[in-house]
DNA sequence: AATTGATTGGCAACCGGTTGACAAAGGGAA
DNA sequence: TTCCCTTTGTCAACCGGTTGCCAATCAATT
């Protein structure tokens, strides 16, 4: 390789498109440019320090007159980092999502890496395939509420980093908001309008997260003496939803809280349909203050997460584990909060 | 290279995490034990037809038995291809990308192919960068309502396969939906209710597809000696429709289109507060149909918009660019439909 | 001025596939 | 049986970076 002359494969990216004629500057032109060797240049580009300033600035400039950029094949080939780093999240379609994935998106520019995205829509199954697919070109991965089982995350964590968002796995990093804040807000200010038996529609089996909230729920209802009860586990979706809204009506609870603001919204519509007013005969509280939850009427009380902070968080998490930079103590879990509109009001009869 | 012995650069894939000692196999290690070339192991992957059915067997199963996965990079780096495409959508948080996204991620997974996703905005600029960055590791790229100039879509297009969603772009293929159907049947519809002037609540300048609604409509509207306004230009969001607020109170028209529904709502929301009652007052329209449009109260009547199909199209046509396979004729332009709810009525005084 | 130690740049061997050119093997026709 | 045409497998040169090792360079110390 004495002579930089191309020969070969002429496939390259940029001759791709017949528009095109010359493929894109290497290293190796550079080199010729600044007079170095190709190494002198890689380093230059890649190991701040490593060569000499005035080389350095040789090099750059170079490097702007033929405006390079690097082929991150090439640089993944050897190195297997690619500036990437995969999000998976359980449903597209769910408006909780949206934040989550521009926190991670913005904390992930900031950085110059990319945000490779994915949903599993809800399946345990997909959800396995999306993560394999992605995890040969990423450098880390985050999982949003997964439905995997704790196993599977595991054995994803020990091939690259893995942080998951509203979850909880032994040996693997997580990020989780802390929802007893709003809890106890939520549940103190029922108390205080007069409700002493509350219910709580459940979301998926596999949500960790629902979970969570329940315990929550049922440990401050405890606290206030009031009665709690789990009535349905269903698909936490505007359906699922609807779906709750028979066990609802058959139990003594004057206030519901819902896995989220999509199942909230959900069984509210039915009972309205179905007669009731809310929330004269029925406090509903949803989760998260998803994109549409102040539409309905009356607009949906709901604990707010702090979804945002949530995948800034989780991204700066698994760049931490790339980098191999301890992170220290984990970070504070970023809290609830309460937000009251209208679907909660005076118990019925109180 | 005649012993297979790894030596040197030791930071493969596999090797990043400490639980995993031994690296991914190869096709070296499958050429090995199947007793043949590595070319050969590679022509058998990849070129079904150029090996013997015989020896083809033996290499399936020699891979099999290893697990073996395709090193991505390496395979990129000499072809060029990636089995990515790219999909950028100017809002993540705007709803009526949902299905598009769902669609175009769907149509490439059945194809084998990963879903890049990024988002704009709402800004030229970002999208600008975005599609720089991802053109380097895509095979193609989906530009959803695009912000950027013809021009910097014709230069992106130069380099590697564009499609566009709802614009056209001389030169470009592009998807875009059918607005006519929706429209000619919504202001039928409106005639027959007794509303002789409408508004147009535009979206952003830049929006090709805002441009077509208003053409559309105008010329319905003229068909049907209705007179047909602009009232006001403005970003396509919630709050976007709320500042419309005025400008529609201003006009003399009964019925008002808003670019999209999530100005419709922003709007509807907005009268209502001010002491309007939808639809007796004024009838309210949107566009697209977006999770949450029959939310609000009335629920919102507008023109819904092939989504899904959009996405899943999008996918093909990039597919059919990168394999040079000619489309042939372009494919029809899935219809949009009138979904009338609650927001449109009778005309005040007719 | 000679010796020593720290920087800096170059060489070459990788990373793991792909592919053009060519030779060997196999099959059919004459 | 011989010759020719396919089919099939091998060789080797790529794609474009990265990095361990070593030599050359340069400054500082004695």
């Amino acid at each position: 390789m004495t002579d930089t002359t191309k020969a070969g494969g002429d496939a390259g990216r940029a001759a791709a498109r017949p528009g095109t004629a010359k493929s894109a500057p290497t290293i190796y032109d550079i080199a010729v440019l600044a007079g170095v060797n190709p190494s002198t240049v890689s380093r230059a580009l890649s190991k701040p320090g490593r060569v000499s300033a005035k080389t350095a600035q040789k090099i750059t400039d170079a490097a702007q007159e033929l405006n390079y950029q690097v082929n991150v094949f090439a640089r993944a080939l050897p190195t297997g980092r690619t500036q990437t780093v995969g999000l998976i999240v359980s449903d597209i379609t769910n408006p909780a999502y949206f934040e989550v994935i521009r926190g991670a998106e913005t904390a992930a520019s900031g950085r110059d890496y990319t945000l490779m995205l994915a949903e599993s829509a809800e399946s345990a199954e997909l959800e396995l395939t999306a993560a394999r697919r992605m995890l040969a070109t990423v450098d880390g991965l985050i999982l949003a509420s997964p439905r995997l089982s704790d196993e599977e995350i595991g054995l994803l964590a020990s091939k690259k980093p893995v942080v998951v968002i509203n979850r909880s796995v032994a040996g693997v990093a997580s990020v989780v908001a802390d929802t007893e804040v709003g809890v106890t807000d939520a549940v103190r200010h029922l108390a205080a309008m007069g409700h002493t038996a509350i219910s709580y529609v459940a979301g998926p089996e596999r949500s960790w997260m629902s979970q969570r909230r329940w315990e929550s729920i049922k440990a401050r209802c405890d606290w206030h003496g009031m009665q709690a009860t789990v009535v349905a586990s269903l698909p936490p979706t505007v359906d699922g939803g609807r779906r709750a809204a028979a066990g609802v009506r058959a139990g003594a609870a004057t206030a519901v809280f819902c896995y989220n603001d999509l199942m909230a919204i959900g069984l509210m519509r039915e009972l309205q349909s179905a007669g009731l007013t809310i929330p004269e005969e029925l406090s509903i509280l949803g989760f998260d203050n998803i994109f549409g939850s102040d539409f309905t009427t009356p607009p949906l009380s709901t604990i707010k997460s702090p979804l945002h902070e949530l995948g800034v968080s989780a991204f700066r998490r698994v760049l931490d584990a790339v980098d191999q930079v301890d992170a220290g103590q984990e970070p504070p879990a970023p809290p609830t909060e309460l937000v009251l509109r209208g679907s909660t009001g005076r118990a019925k009869g109180a």
